[in-house]
DNA sequence: TATGAATGAGTTTTCATTCAT
DNA sequence: AATGAATGAAAACTCATTCAT
């Protein structure tokens, strides 16, 4: 609900046209984000956000900050809805599952591509605090389904977070249409893939952080 | 500094130090862009295979033609291997779509995603016609498997390559030691969101080349 | 005691506390001018005054103007120095000298490397002034140990002045804590260099405002 | 008597106009660092060599990599300066002290000014080394002189090396003129205080590089 | 032919200075 | 009057591509 994202030291005053530069800001470099993978050019977010390019540089001391706030706020509206979906109790689960995959695609969810860049740290505390709380409302949404028996046991939150992401990152250099498109398709495979009973064990687990940390 | 091998036939020769020194750097730019995608640097791939900078570009004019070479040598190995998986007729039909799937994985298909890269054109020649070829291979494999309704019918061969790709495509700017094992599993997950009975439908068709030229 | 650095023309009011933050601008300054030369950040100096930015511009229109305003602040600290020393009669009139040699390096003369700034203008009437009362000062002092024979006939005070601040010019971009120690040495030595009798013959003369007319 | 300057491990070819390209270059940051300091831009120290400013930084990583060479070009110069002063025996041994570090100012010493930007690092083995030489020279030189009692006997090599970078360093932001002049005058002030008899001690010690160590 | 060298265009980042609250 | 925010110009550094040996 609240905002989490920022204000840890209460500041003396927000004021209005910064908070909506800032906005603007991660809304731009979302966007590029999903069309060119976080090392879209700075100078271009800050265009496309109609802001001059130290104006970025003042509220994102550098890429990873900018890109840690990208990053932060996708995981924030995805967690709204896996939020919302697990609470609307008369659903069918498994559907719920669904929707929230797809509707996470539409919002911009391969953004989270950002986080695989080099220099970006995945223990932030801000981010490891907004982790904890998808993982928990995705983990209820999983876990309802996979109660009703509608999903595979050995199914994991982090198949369908990283799964997803990486299924719905950009295609690099071009905004391409038809992505939208068979997005979806993909999506849909996977999720049927996650459908009880399997049919198949999965081998391996599930990425972790703990991966991540390792890659570097 | 002399050529290691000596020519023994008159004419023109192919040069074997030449057609070596090609061989290196596709495999040099095939193991990068697995790994940075296909803006990797060029002077690192001369550099990884082991020549100057300038003899890559004599063998490959630009960083498009040079991909192009890249993506052409992953299908052919994927052909081969899809090819053989085919012509095994002994194996559950099933099996054999999944032990394909797993080894384009591990030979690097996910150099694929250079295909994505702005200045590729994927209606070259060359590559129509590998593309061709492959198909036809993997249309054998997936319509064995469907025709013994392990496949459900509304599957196609861009669901598998792309989503193969897309999926295996590389975390941009660091080497992740992990990626294979999770890459797998995902694989795994889309393979079993594959198999017959459909419980879904699912939404749009694959993507296809004119998918690809419309998003120019 | 009256305020000699600014105010030709009186202004309405100086409210307390603009002065105040004038002053503590002024001293950041000089801090930052010694440690980082004529070109430290602005904003920095700033921050470290405790005000605002926008603060430093009120006061002082640009980096040039604050830059006078430290350099006249140093003059004045100086002149100070040297009117006591010269009227304590009862002293060794060399140890005079070198006491005020000393006491300068102390408070910051190295600060006057500023002047030697792009942008600076030694002609500006406050500076003119300010150093006009200055030489008088310390020629009275060097004078009175020229007399006593105990400092060489052709020594001027432009020799002190200027090696004074060449040789306490701070290192840039670091703090050298063992600044202050070999300064005073190198000083020491200096003026060692300008007792009387003098063995060799000083090339050239003292450096001039029309030397540094000259520079531009 | 070699170049000491480069060559570690024996590249395969030097090729004659890239090392003609590297020693303009070191000459164009030599000139500018003795104008501006260590912080010359670096393009127009690529403009100045007559080179594309790539080209500089193929030679020299970074500014610092740069820098440590002009450094070592220029202890190189006034080693050379400082043996063949020792080797004329005949002079008068203050005399040769002084004619020294005249030669070391026209020789632009004052461009040693750039061992004290931030980033430098006075460790480095070639630096070492290279300081060592001259020390030992110097050494020589001013020994022949405190030897006939012409030096005060507390002296040091660094009073030397310090004061004259020091004393020569650019007056920033533009070229002077007139600093050729006084700068010799200056010089020669602390030549007549390192005479002997000294009338009075000095304070502290010379700088050596363990102050620069503590420095950082 | 193979290569190291050269280069200009592009990107990130900093900072003096002006603007709006 | 005081301030935080905004901005464009500059400067370090990278890289694809061409040139000369």
């Amino acid at each position: 609900m609240g905002r989490t994202t920022t204000a840890t030291t209460a500041g003396p005053r927000p004021r209005a046209d910064a908070l909506r530069n800032r906005e603007r800001i991660i809304d731009a470099a979302r966007e590029l984000a999903v069309q060119y993978g976080a090392d879209a050019p700075l100078d271009e977010v800050a265009r496309r956000a109609g802001v001059g390019n130290a104006t970025l540089y003042r509220h994102f001391h550098d890429r990873s900050v900018l890109m840690r706030q990208v990053v932060l706020s996708v995981i924030e509206r995805a967690t709204g809805h896996a939020e919302r979906a697990a609470a609307a109790e008369e659903d069918d689960p498994f559907e719920a599952v669904s929707r929230f995959a797809h509707t996470a695609v539409d919002e911009r969810i391969g953004a989270l591509c950002a986080m695989f860049s080099a220099g970006f740290d995945p223990y932030h505390p801000d981010l490891v605090q907004a982790r904890e709380r998808f993982d928990t409302a995705v983990d209820a949404l999983m876990e309802r389904a996979r109660g009703a028996g509608q999903l595979r046991a050995d199914s994991e939150t982090g198949d369908l977070m990283v799964a997803l992401s990486q299924l719905t990152r950009p295609l690099p250099g071009t905004t391409c249409p038809a992505n939208d498109r068979f997005v979806h398709r993909h999506i849909q495979l996977l999720l049927d893939g996650l459908r009880a009973p399997a049919r198949s064990t999965l081998q391996g687990s599930a990425v972790t952080l703990e991966d991540l940390r390792a890659a570097r």
